[in-house]
DNA sequence: TCGCTTTCGATCGTTTCCGATCGTTTCGTT
DNA sequence: AACGAAACGATCGGAAACGATCGAAAGCGA
């Protein structure tokens, strides 16, 4: 016919499938006289907003739980004696090794057995990922994918889609999927970074600066961490130091840490929080090498507790409690599993804990100027 | 009939086996019209998921398990033999007794044992309740506080700072709190509410309102909800109405629910969410009383499902999970018991369910043509 | 008018679904 | 226990649907 608006196609496929019950997309395409592609794009969308749902060949209305009240039909028969759980980590050299030992423990216990596969950050390796697990025979599912960009929503997107329960790890759906009804167990990191600077505030320090390091998936959570901390405290923003490092061991990492010394002291920061231990630890270093005293002339909390304790002086630290979230993502996957249908959506959020080591000081020196 | 989708053939199978019991497959040959191996493929599809179970001929249904499968699980770490777990309600006639159930049966598969002190919404009287509690001597506490004003604040940091083990349960701490480190089990009744919209959006209503009762704690929660559904869904806010009633059956009730009636219908609007099972009973007897047409002339949803099943018509109702609830919050008390210092803090999310009945007009009949 | 963004459509390679065939297993009857 | 009929599982090929990419057209602001 001729052409239409995108919210009277929107407006005729809900109807079509309000009338019809399911839909063919063939249907939908002669109904509106837009392409397959376009029609396709609608459904999409339509579906993202958790209005149809989608299904090969055409769209169904969604599916809610049965209006007679009948007993739990829950169980698919007793949960498997030895259940399979596969489990997809973006990395295995930082952070991660913890949570999958979690995890690990976790289905240990319960009798069954972990299979992991290692990722790298990137939506395209996830998914493949996952596809050699679900080929391996897995049950259900541990993964911490790639959520960032389109590549990103479209893999929840088909994750949400899968017909093994999965349980996201350190990772939430995107706001543009509101409606991904998939378990989570994540850290709150904000909550993390606002211990640290709690601690710091209680020290004396009122001046906080924060180091990142470029591309950890969990910066922001810290920064914005940070800032309401410091922002509920009221302490002073302006002049305190924010910044990024490229990563430990790079070409520009030294005078990268130097620039973080500099502004500073410059700044009359004496406090920081740095994200990583290995950058915290270069910045103990370099401290060291230019004879600036640590926690005299600079207090370091670091965030990530892996090597802390082992540094000279040894870190005050915040600690994400990564063996507990792997144990409990694998516990929910497995809770998951045993009532795949009247089981609600569980999200668990586990606080860090705070580490009190060397490197803040623990007495303050009397503050000159302490005012209001 | 000709070519189905694979949905709809295991909506058929689906609703065969359930009404007969059990079904050849030959029949579903016949009733499907597609070969016997894509019959096959899809019972076994549906075998998969627990749905139907095999037999060599046919299918049957699944056979119901027992009431509550749950095994013991997840509580790591000795807890006392029998552990006296207090909690304190606001209520035992709304809402609450589900979730003190819940918690009722949590407690005793421990082998410990729950008293109960029922309180009013009141930060003074709740806090008298934890007092009895203590000198009873419970050793830990479920407890769903008044958050709101100077005396919910000054509530939290005592409950926060007692030595005994504290779960909130349905409350957070209050902003003003940010880093009290309770345990804490809640719904997420944003997410509620936004089901109950996306439902009536898939069933064609663009203009919903939305009815919430005064000095409910869960309302705000779900004026957020029904915002942000509305705002993502792109659906129209000017003219809608949004309102606040008295409490079922004060003196007001049936001035409000008339106005409400009234507004509905003066603003073109035929779809509304109903906070409270009470209050959208009593939406449904006054239109009734007054010729207005449920679901004709008024889609109703209700929040919170405790009686919609009894109304008539039957109310569709989004269902915070109040049994798992209770129970969730014992168990996280009576592990934070076994293990009160490492353990961190953990906020648990269930999401609500949408029970489809009849008070929005599914309407649709789903494709007749097959015998009964 | 130009340039930018958004939206829609055509094409192509890949995946998924469906049905036919064939050999094996299971059930009921003798 | 033996037999035949029905049911089952595996494999293969064709057809449809899907996703990705690119390009064209329309809307929008300067």
């Amino acid at each position: 016919m001729n052409q239409k608006l995108a919210a009277q196609r929107h407006e005729l496929i809900l109807r079509a499938v309000r009338t019809h019950g399911t839909v063919r997309l063939q249907e939908l395409v002669d109904l509106l006289g837009a392409s397959a592609v376009t029609v396709r794009r609608d459904v999409t969308a339509l579906a993202d907003r958790g209005l149809v749902v989608r299904v090969h060949g055409g769209i169904t209305m969604p599916k809610h739980a049965e209006p007679f009240p009948r007993g739990p039909q829950s169980v698919v028969g007793p949960a498997p004696a030895h259940p399979l759980v596969g489990m997809v980590a973006p990395s295995v050299e930082y952070y991660w090794p913890a949570v999958i030992q979690g995890a690990q423990t976790a289905v240990a216990a319960a009798g069954g057995r972990l299979v992991l596969r290692a990722s790298s950050y990137d939506a395209a390796e996830d998914r493949r990922r996952v596809c050699e697990l679900l080929d391996r025979g897995v049950q259900t599912l541990l993964v911490a994918p790639s959520t960032s960009g389109r590549a990103g929503v479209e893999l929840l997107r088909w994750l949400g889609a899968l017909t093994v329960p999965v349980v996201l790890v350190e990772r939430l759906p995107p706001p543009e999927l509101p409606t991904t009804a998939l378990d989570a167990a994540v850290t709150d990191h904000a909550i993390g970074a606002g211990l640290a600077v709690r601690h710091l505030a209680t020290l004396g320090h009122r001046r906080i600066g924060l180091v990142t390091s470029r591309q950890s998936p969990h910066s922001d959570a810290i920064r914005t961490g940070w800032t309401t901390a410091v922002s509920s405290l009221e302490l002073p923003f302006n002049g305190v130091p924010v910044l990024d490092v490229p990563p430990y061991g790079s070409p520009q990492w030294t005078r990268a840490v130097d620039e973080v010394i500099d502004e500073c002291l410059a700044a009359d920061v004496h406090a920081v929080l740095v994200h990583a231990d290995r950058e915290a630890i270069g910045v103990l270093e370099r401290a060291r090498d230019r004879g600036v005293q640590v926690p005299g002339d600079l207090a370091v909390v670091s965030y990530d507790d892996e090597v802390a304790a082992a540094s000279d002086p040894p870190l005050t630290a915040v600690r994400p409690q990564k063996h507990r979230l792997g144990a409990l993502a694998a516990q929910l996957a497995l809770a998951r599993l045993a009532d795949p249908l009247d089981r609600p959506v569980h999200r668990v959020v586990l606080w860090p804990t705070l580490t009190v080591r060397e490197s803040c000081g623990t007495a303050l020196e009397p503050q000159k100027g302490w005012t209001s």
